[in-house]
DNA sequence: GCCGATATGTGATGGCTGTCACAGAGTAAG
DNA sequence: CTTACTCTGTGACAGCCATCACATATCGGC
């Protein structure tokens, strides 16, 4: 059974207040594809991601699907209701097979309140999040189609490049969940793709998907936007 | 000299904790129109609103002007920077003469650690820009130019909307400013106020712009989306 | 009440990109 | 090997809207 330690926001506690909340905690797990919070749903609960993974989604009227964020092990997801006691606004679903600790809003608020390093740790992984969020806000405010796609791959490219300046991105990134996080089409990134392709600025290779020079890629991006 | 109690994290404190605070607190005002923070600065201050108001605007490359938020007395902005130490991401100006208290980000973590109710407080404020912000991504995300104006304009009148579902926008939104806020053109807003006044969904007064039927408004989004 | 600055209204146009359509290409299971 | 997937690649096309270019209108200050 996973330690509750793993989780990120807990990292600074004792043993002993560790056992604390772990007598607060359910524990359950999912199966990859599963749902893990439907919106709508009126519980507020937050979910300790233990090991596997998480995607939050939002599906638009339209059937557009957005992904949010993506969550692995020692993350957390369902805060904001637990916070705001406001409704869910997005879905989670379980990427992997995922087991998660499940913790109601009364019992989140109390650990939070009585350990400054919770609350602390919590501060600092919101702050992240609306990082992100205004990232891409200014994104796709400023960028075209196109040129998100390729700031995608190439965020993703810094993240595991080498001391080359190359990157492997693997398993090679599925196209249509590369459109839902830059909000474009599955064709559009195909399109863009097969540009860099041609270009020589990734390569596609069993292993994944190759980017020879991350420095070239970001120049690529930046003369493309004039 | 305003007191700080009127800062909405610190809310819940009693009269000691805020002297205590106080001492901690460097005061500033700025004329409306003046920068209060510009981006790349490496300082990490957080400032507290005290009376005024102000606008976190973020400039891309291609000169066009993004607001992410707007802030009045009580609230305090630049905690991002505070907490995870990274540089600004954007730029604060005044809006209106405004006076502001400056917290370092070492006393800013002190006050945060050793009182709860602050913490709690930093937290709901930040749940609630990270809710704004993943609005402001899905509608970016799945509406058009025009129905993001028209939706603007429907957030704007319920906020004020009266029992009978009419609401009075005062002063009249300034086009370019609404544009900032919805990711678009300045002419969009034009044309899209123009077809709204010619169905008679809003109206212009002296007084401000009139909504006269929230509910119709409403309508009308949701008829364009199809 | 006059003037410069700022805000608004609207046509014309061209580029981007979402959508539809369909043809390959892997891939997993039987 | 065949079948049924899901994932990729690419052409054609049409709609949206950012941009440019003006004409007007409105406002704040002197």
């Amino acid at each position: 059974m996973v330690k509750l330690s793993v989780v990120g926001i807990f990292a600074d506690l004792d043993e002993s207040a560790i056992t604390d909340v772990e007598r607060h905690v359910n524990r359950k797990t999912f199966s990859a594809g599963a749902q893990i919070i439907e919106p709508e749903s009126d519980s507020s609960d937050v979910y300790l991601i233990l090991s596997g993974r998480v995607r939050i989604v939002n599906y638009s009227l339209s059937g557009r699907e957005i992904t949010l964020e993506e969550i692995g092990a020692g993350g957390c997801v369902g805060q904001l209701s637990a916070i705001d006691g406001e409704p869910r606004s997005a879905c989670v679903i379980a990427v992997d097979d995922t087991s998660v600790g499940i913790l109601s809003p009364a019992n989140f608020e109390k650990v939070v309140k009585s350990h400054p390093s919770v609350a602390w740790n919590v501060i600092g992984e919101l702050a992240r999040i609306v990082r992100n969020s205004t990232r891409r806000i200014v994104d796709v405010s400023t960028l075209g189609a196109n040129e998100r796609v390729v700031a995608e791959v190439l965020r993703r490219a810094r993240n595991v490049s080498d001391e080359n300046g190359a990157a492997l991105l693997s398993p090679v990134p599925v196209h249509s969940e590369v459109a839902s996080r830059v909000s474009t089409s599955r064709e559009t990134v195909a399109r863009v793709m097969s540009t860099l392709g041609r270009r020589q600025l990734v390569k596609k290779a069993d292993s994944g998907l190759i980017v020879p020079d991350v420095r070239r890629l970001e120049e690529f991006l930046s003369e493309s936007i004039h």
